[in-house]
DNA sequence: GACATTTTCAAACGATCGTTTTAATTGTGT
DNA sequence: ACACAATTAAAACGATCGTTTGAAAATGTC
């Protein structure tokens, strides 16, 4: 693979992410991406075979490290956990699940990451969902087994929806940073560092914690 | 207007309703559309003047009853609490949110509609998203002032992300009746009756009452 | 029953989509 | 420098989209 033919398919690459993430993808025609990227029309063909394998392959390039990131961290907190003799902590978990996309998010190739996951989670086009659903589930299952770990006392079926409840107040939450809202008098939309993050977790902690 | 309009009118919502949910807004042409309400091709644009237009009247013939009532639930509850002399109750609050919408979407004329919803909030077409927010903003408005009644020692931001969290939690999880998912062994995706209702407000409860 | 209005219908328009084709260009190994 | 492969480029293909048109059919009105 020569220098030249790299440059091409990473600068489509670079594009695609960009304007799935704010375009959608069904929205993205191959017309604009290619200008965007300052490729030919055909090179979307040429290189990756169809539209629908450009959606897998932007997706897969930063989801797979970053799921294989955030399982580790669960891990750790499951060693931990084990090694001082005590159920894992549910807030520690939620955290390794959540605190590696937000700042993955606010790092420079991360940025639109986050955004066209929400895209994906959501929109009406079967692909980029299943793509999606299918690298987190080895991730999905093991906070769930985690937290059923921690909380013997709640039923795994309470478990696994109160895990959905939080994962939609994610991707709404992601999904809310790209949408000019109508807010309250005296609500910020754009918060420093930390503070929505913590926010969800104490939030979705206690939901977690919830007596039945 | 004749009968015969009316008839094709609504023949056109509940077919426009029907697939605008299973297969999203922009998923939908009108050409599969008209040949599900059984009109002809023109007659969209003949009797709504557009597709965007459409899709505004089918948001809004479910969705303006439907916060109605859930806004006079509310004020039920703040009516309640003030005769009783004390500050309204966050589930109580919750549940006049989120009850007639679950109980709306398992009627016969509103059982696509809480699907529509959901795409709605997250096609990437700007219209029906707009549509919906404009229109459920004094019912969001309400919500947020009776829990920072009901709570006055959380403050208002924090209040406001845990309604969003909230939210973003109901639209993933009647998004997901809608998609082929990989279960858990022993984790049922089809609940009887309230319990799932049950869940996401004890679930939501305990995080919007949380300490900050 | 004749006229006017409303509604339905088939056909076509212009635009855009993902993809394919074919030729020109560039890079590589000998 | 030459032959060959890889890549880029321009053009076109077939399909589908929302919308418009103009005439036919249905309906309402006097």
């Amino acid at each position: 693979m020569t220098k030249n033919t790299k440059d091409t398919k990473e600068r489509i690459l670079d594009a695609a992410e960009d304007l799935f993430a704010h375009k959608g993808f069904a929205g993205t025609s191959l017309r604009s991406l290619t200008k965007a990227a300052h490729v030919n029309l055909a090179a979307v063909n040429y290189h990756f075979g169809s539209k629908e394998a450009l959606i897998e392959k932007v997706i897969k390039r930063r989801l797979l490290p970053l799921n294989k990131l955030r399982m580790e961290k669960i891990e750790e907190e499951r060693e931990a956990a084990r090694q001082e003799n005590r159920p894992p902590d549910v807030a520690a978990a939620l955290r390794a699940f959540v605190e590696p996309t937000i700042s993955f998010s606010r790092s420079a190739p991360g940025r639109n990451f986050t955004t066209m996951v929400g895209r994906a989670l959501t929109e009406s086009d079967e692909t980029p969902r299943q793509v999606f659903l299918e690298n987190i589930r080895p991730l999905f299952h093991l906070l769930f087994s985690t937290i059923c770990e921690a909380r013997p006392d709640i039923p795994a079926a309470t478990i696994f929806w109160r895990i959905h409840f939080f994962i939609g107040s994610m991707v709404h939450t992601m999904n809310m940073h790209n949408k000019k809202l109508h807010l309250p008098e005296g609500i910020e939309l754009e918060l420093e560092g930390d503070s929505l993050t913590n926010m969800l977790i104490s939030y979705a902690t206690e939901g977690m914690l919830a007596p039945e």
